[in-house]
DNA sequence: CGAGGGGTTGACGCCGATCAAAGCTGGTGG
DNA sequence: CCACCAGCTTTGATCGGCGTCAACCCCTCG
């Protein structure tokens, strides 16, 4: 959590309401572009931050679960959202008002550590997922999402809430009907199996080969 | 610069030195992993942050002009660089001391400010860059990339430095064969044409058509 | 002037986009 | 509880873009 260096205390004269707030699948914490005061803080699930390009060709830059704070953009003050964030699964997030955050910053100095660390972290997810998304055969970047999405996202067992073709194209950055075909073929092959309705469970090990594929 | 908002007396009991430094082309500022105890701010030139594969293949995830600063990583302490960086063409740069911004963040909290500023500066880049290096074809990838380097490191007639078809293709994510068929296309239709050594002007306007391009 | 490292160009094959159609599956309403 | 429907997944066929290999060229630097 955001907050999880402060005391208590630091939360009984406070002049805007921290809401706790519950998103079901596909519905929209907030839009690119429009202007907010809300800070989200993810608690449980996973959501999607949407670059929408000028096309209606979107790409999804980032996966975020819990831990991860979104909107942390607004904190420059007169842009806006940079991005569309829509949950994946249902998600449990606190609703932070930005006048709140500032307010804290400058009560607790240790704050702001939190703050950039929080940033420092989506910069080296973005850098991995530049590399990682961005680069080599469909097959080599769709086991790398499947891979991700087991340390983001993955319960006890390490088993995942499977994406859908679509999203996951958006993701590796090809037609829904390649990915479609290589997850079949995961499939078929035993590296991803069903354990439960919408849940799969990876062979982690023999996906890092197929990662590793042009590495040799 | 980092510490634009500081006042003079700021530096004057300071314990750790801030030194100017000058790199020449391909010279490198530092290298991934390697632990150590200096941001640079960069004043003039650029530099490319490469994001190392597992194999020999390398990613270039970002281009870093004036007024941008490089290390900030080091403020989470005990990670060490996240990239190697190396100049493009001659850089101008001050190093700083970790523990020089973090005695002024304790004294001048605005320098929290900055800091934030420049990684979430980093973030939109990082995030605008999986999406215009890392969508469609090869050919307005390329024209995305010209276009980026007018903004971030063109000179007042937005004359660009042209890089090494090796770092483009590292940039873009296709072989250096196809970049140098795509300039060499793009140099035939006088969308991009040599001014001085080294230095090439763009057709701004015939550029964002091709960019466009899948729009309609 | 000679050597070497890019850049340029061509030929060819493969990966993945695209179009099209059929099979599943979960959800909905009777 | 079952039948049906909509949307998603699967699969096939075809084609174009781009990677790869290879040769050549040009500019630069020693």
């Amino acid at each position: 959590m955001l907050f999880s260096e402060l005391p208590d205390t630091a939360f009984e004269h406070m002049l805007h309401p921290i809401d706790h707030f519950i998103f079901s699948p596909g519905s929209l914490l907030h839009e690119a572009g429009r202007h907010g005061e809300s800070i989200f803080s993810i608690r449980r699930g996973l959501v999607k931050l949407i670059n929408v390009a000028p096309a209606g060709v979107q790409r999804i830059v980032r996966l975020l679960g819990p831990g991860s704070s979104v909107g942390l953009e607004l904190l420059d003050g007169g842009e806006g959202y940079r991005h569309s964030v829509v949950a994946v699964n249902q998600v449990d997030a606190c609703r932070i008002p930005v006048a709140t955050v500032k307010q804290l910053q400058a009560e607790y100095p240790v704050l702001h550590n939190q703050v950039r660390e929080r940033l420092q972290e989506q910069l080296d997810r973005a850098d991995a997922w530049i590399v990682s998304m961005g680069t080599g055969p469909a097959k080599e970047r769709v086991a790398n999402l499947l891979l991700m999405l087991g340390e983001v996202s993955g319960d006890a067992n390490g088993d995942i809430e499977m994406l859908g073709c679509e999203d996951m194209a958006a993701i590796v950055g090809t037609s829904t009907e390649t990915v479609s075909r290589i997850i079949a073929e995961l499939k078929r092959r035993r590296l991803v199996y069903k354990v439960a309705v919408h849940l799969y469970r990876l062979d982690t090990e023999a996906l890092r080969v197929i990662v590793d594929q042009s590495v040799g």
